[in-house]
DNA sequence: TCCTTAGTTCAAAATTCGTTGAACTATTGA
DNA sequence: TCAATAGTTCAACGAATTTTGAACTAAGGA
């Protein structure tokens, strides 16, 4: 019920690239940054996988440190840790992001600018 | 006998990214940049683990388009692949070096700058 | 030619990972 | 209170990954 999230310094380099070499994973990852500031909540990456297994995704995103978790309601918002990420690994993920612009799975949700 | 390496546009981001997700391949990589320029045998890693482990780990980083091996005589020549890694995915490497500076493993071998 | 050095390949074992459905919790609204 | 909505947890399963030792290849030097 608590939505354990690592403090910035527990944040671990090898397992956020581990996190994010996962095609489910870096396609949220892109989908967020892409949205940054707008509340995003599981349920917008139904195109990405079952339920049950956008849970484990998340979890996945959260517990490495990548995203921030919030529970609003019945509900949970996600958002990127992009400050926390920006200053223990400088430059990462901007490069990633970009790199993932136009990934096959993140095409799925093109809607946006 | 052939050493097969990907061309740079099948070097994919999220297989860089599991690639290098991983202790003891993040440590070779960290290694090899530092030392870019030098050539680098695979048996410089040996304190990264046992002969056949580096050579699966070596394997992976070949095949994921992160390094290049030559053979040399009896030896390989292994050095990273920047120039390809920089143009398709711009930043990524340095800022992974970067932050992999002082990791863990890495410490073992810091016998240099 | 024979030995050594450097590294690969193979098969097996151990571990971890991703996906699933069923059952569950918690909040909201009627 | 009752039902619907949003998401989690659990156990299970198959697939992929890592690690290991033993056997192998290929080049170089004595």
């Amino acid at each position: 019920m608590s939505l354990p999230h690592p403090n910035p310094d527990q944040i671990s380099l090898a397992n956020v690239l581990a996190v994010l070499g996962d095609q489910t994973r870096l396609a949220i990852v892109g989908y967020l940054a892409r949205n940054e500031g707008v509340a995003m909540s599981c349920g917008q990456f139904l195109d990405f996988g079952s339920k049950t297994n956008l849970s484990y995704h998340l979890a996945k995103l959260r517990e490495a440190g990548i995203t921030k978790t919030e529970v609003s309601g019945t509900s949970r918002l996600i958002s990127l840790r992009r400050g926390d990420l920006d200053s223990r690994f400088p430059g990462l993920l901007d490069s990633i992001v970009t790199a993932a612009r136009d990934l096959p799975l993140l095409e799925r949700l093109k809607d946006d600018g």
